[in-house]
DNA sequence: AGATGTACTTAGTATGTGGGAG
DNA sequence: CTCCCACATACTAAGTACATCT
């Protein structure tokens, strides 16, 4: 029990998504606590998104707080808490539920020791612009001298010159990873220039623009020039053919537009479980009557009795017919689109076009929130060029509004990344229009987050002395802080920030953990001190495992629970600005989920360490790839949606051919070639089906996407000649371009 | 010191699509 | 050549973090 942190241990993961089958009402408990629980009713009753759109009601929060405050900080335990929030909703609502049990997984963390520091910042060299795209006026160059830039694109001067150039380069490139590494030029595309003077045609994207190369700006601005064309705004609404009716109470009823587009909201989601749900149905009814005539209003009354068949058959139709269309009308379509996405889809931030994430205005609907959402069914209104703010510099051709409207704002702020903005009706919180991850400006973050996963690795022993000295502190704040962390850091637990009563689902993460997500047992099994878990996380996902924890943090625990309810609070002295200010004074950077990316970094590459051999096939490496990977997303709670076992009869039956004709196979043993050949077809289909199979459960997406540095990945794929695309698919390589430029198969994270 | 607002990352699901099996 | 399925992409909800206000 050092401090090291050994082992990932027993994360086991049922797949069920929250609301479906554990809730239970505990009336009484309920009862119990609102006695002594302050009543924070907030009247939030009132939504009035009926009103004009145009104000965007913000939430109403006039939660009472109230306080009883401590001073000091033992260990008093006795005291209310003081964090008033308000659990009515929850009393009502328990998740209780059976577990499934997964298996556990183990994983070590290796420590690495030799590692040298890098500092966030790119690179001096600026490399040379991208190509132009003909759209947008844009420098261009001739490409060959990377080294040499002009200034123009920059008013802002690189600090940084690139001195070096005597170095090892092998050696060095260690220790400067990534900061400096680029001094040396890219042999990918140098030598692919080469080639280049032929047809190759290729060219654009062979010159790709390689901003890591170039130098960050350090003024806190995001860019200094910013040129769009807006949004793509949704299109209007088209009522109807009259052909398609609406029934109330068995007798048709024509509905007036504004009715009418709400009711084909509801109709086109007449197959999906989220209409048959209470909650939704409330709201939406809610909602729909204020889009209502006052004649429709008085006709009707009940929601049961109507009826949306019609509205629903027909859309069903619509999207047969759509897959029924021709070749061509099926290109047309496509043209189209792409018609669009080369006019909306590409901004020019300074000098260079950069892809755009979502141009698209987010078109009305039906909310569709996650898990137990309270506002399900609402309607999200449509958005019009009046609710629209636009973000571009002073001097760039701002978008114009559709004939006969006008924007809301156009704001020339560079301190933001973002396009342009509105404020969405549901939680009154504010919508983006923002680049695409290939984009220099997300790139840039991207790569700095690891660096800074980087850093804690190095500081992370410390880190961990320290918090397990702070178990024993005589401070019950810095008790409670230390089991945080110890839990963000060992089971990667999300921070858990505070949420707003009755506005969204109740899902909690490690600092609004409550008693009633976990559980003690001084011995289970042959365990001791185990702790099990249970609590719904971000999207509603189920969070299940049962961990033995040291002594010191159960009794902590017990400590921490003493004279709570249920529904209180685990860490009442704490919440995730606490825990972020003291990270902060640990090392600078850190925050809560910095341990998430460095635990599934470190992972990743500790895993491929040690599940890689040397002489496998490719789809075998392939394989060990993707279980690494797997051990990632297991730890991070990653899930879908679970499919059932449809096909077990399927893989049985595989497996079974394939056990056959490796027999054959080694009968055979014809020529060496047909032979090898058809093993590695037949390996590849088992790793597949493999594959497949492990990951019924468990999306790798999301992890390769947002924790796993790229260039261990990169490194691991350059080591084993294994081909990039085996590992990340296009969009990936664009979004990690920068890692598979820089990163060599010698990489350390 | 909490509440509030903003910006940006992380997340699962719905939808589209293309390539292989039948 | 069609159909299906797996994967890619589109979409947008739901988090984290932090600045600023009160």
């Amino acid at each position: 029990m050092s401090g090291d942190h050994g082992e990932r241990d027993s994360q086991v993961n049922s797949g069920s998504r929250a609301n479906d089958t554990h809730k239970h009402k505990d009336k009484h408990k309920e009862h119990r606590r609102k006695e002594h629980k302050k009543d924070k009713e907030r009247d939030k009753a009132k939504h009035s998104n009926s009103e004009h759109r145009e104000h965007s009601e913000k939430k109403h929060r006039d939660k009472e707080k109230e306080r009883v405050k401590h001073s000091d900080g033992s260990v008093d335990r006795h005291r209310e808490k003081q964090k008033e929030k308000d659990k009515e909703k929850r009393r009502e609502e328990k998740v209780k539920s059976s577990h499934v049990e997964g298996k556990p997984k183990k994983e070590k963390e290796n420590g690495h020791a030799r590692e040298m520091w890098n500092s966030p910042s790119p690179p001096a060299i600026k490399s040379e612009p991208e190509e132009d795209n003909g759209l947008y006026p844009s420098p261009k160059h001739n490409k060959t001298l990377k080294r040499e830039r002009d200034e123009e694109e920059f008013e802002y001067k690189p600090k940084k010159i690139k001195t070096e150039n005597g170095k090892k380069a092998k050696k060095r490139k260690q220790e400067y990873e990534d900061e400096e590494e680029d001094i040396k030029p890219k042999k990918k595309t140098k030598d692919k220039k080469a080639g280049a003077d032929g047809k190759k045609a290729k060219k654009e994207t062979e010159e790709k623009w390689k901003w890591w190369e170039e130098e960050r700006s350090t003024d806190g601005s995001k860019w200094k020039f910013l040129e769009h064309k807006g949004p793509v705004l949704a299109p209007p609404y088209e009522p109807l053919p009259g052909h398609v009716r609406f029934f109330y109470d068995g007798k048709l009823l024509r509905l007036s537009a504004p009715a009418e587009e709400v009711a084909t909201f509801f109709a086109k989601m007449l197959d999906h479980e989220y209409t048959t749900k209470e909650m939704f149905r409330k709201n939406f009814y809610k909602d729909w009557r204020k889009e209502m005539t006052s004649e429709e209003k008085s006709k009707i009354t009940d929601i049961n009795k109507c009826n949306f068949t019609e509205m629903s058959e027909y859309f069903k139709a619509q999207s047969e017919a759509r897959k029924q269309m021709s070749k061509d009308e099926k290109l047309k379509i496509k043209e189209e689109n792409e018609r669009i996405l080369q006019e909306y889809g590409f901004c020019v931030m300074d000098n260079h076009k950069e892809r755009i994430g979502n141009f698209r205005i987010e078109p009305p609907g039906l909310f569709r929130g996650r898990g137990d959402h309270p506002k399900m069914g609402m309607l999200k209104r449509r958005i019009r060029p009046e609710d629209i703010i636009i973000n571009c510099s002073k001097d760039s051709k701002h978008p114009k509004p559709p004939q006969g409207t006008r924007w809301k704002e156009v704001r020339h702020d560079n301190k933001v990344t973002w396009l342009v903005s509105w404020t969405e009706n549901i939680q009154g919180s504010i919508k983006y229009i923002m680049l695409n991850p290939s984009s220099r400006i997300k790139g840039e973050k991207d790569w700095q987050k690891y660096e800074t996963a980087r850093r804690l690795k190095k500081c992370v022993e410390r880190l961990r002395a320290q918090y397990r000295e702070d178990w024993k502190s005589k401070e019950m704040r810095v008790r409670q802080r230390a089991v945080a962390l110890y839990f963000i850091d060992k089971l990667a637990l999300r921070a858990g920030n505070e949420k707003e009563e009755g506005e969204t689902a109740d899902t909690v993460g490690c600092c609004s953990l409550r008693v009633e997500h976990i559980k003690l047992y001084p011995k289970m099994d042959d365990q001791e001190y185990v702790v099990e878990f249970d609590f719904l996380g971000k999207d509603s996902i189920r969070y299940y495992n049962k961990m033995p924890v040291e002594k010191r943090v159960f009794k902590n625990l017990q400590l921490f629970l003493e004279n709570k309810q249920p529904e209180d609070d685990l860490f009442d002295r704490l919440n995730t600005s606490i825990l972020n200010k003291h990270l902060q004074e640990l090392m600078d950077g850190l925050t809560a989920k910095v341990f998430r990316t460095y635990n599934a970094s470190i992972t990743l590459q500790q895993q491929l360490k040690e599940l890689t051999s040397p002489d496998e096939s490719i789809p075998a490496k392939i394989l060990s790839y993707n279980r690494a990977n797997r051990a990632v997303a297991i730890l991070c709670n990653h899930q879908r949606a679970n499919k059932s076992l449809l096909s077990t009869c399927t893989e049985m039956y595989i497996f079974a051919l394939i056990n056959d004709l490796c027999g054959v196979l080694r009968m055979v043993e014809v020529k060496r070639k047909a032979v090898q050949r058809i093993e590695e077809q037949l390996m590849k289909l088992q790793m597949q089906a493999t594959d497949r199979e492990e990951n019924k459960q468990i999306a790798l997406g999301t992890s390769k996407l947002n924790y796993l540095d790229p260039r261990i990945s990169v490194a691991w794929v350059k080591k084993w000649d294994v081909p990039m695309e085996k590992i990340y698919n296009k969009t990936q390589r664009e979004k990690f371009a920068w890692a598979i430029d820089m990163a060599e198969e010698d990489y350390e994270f």
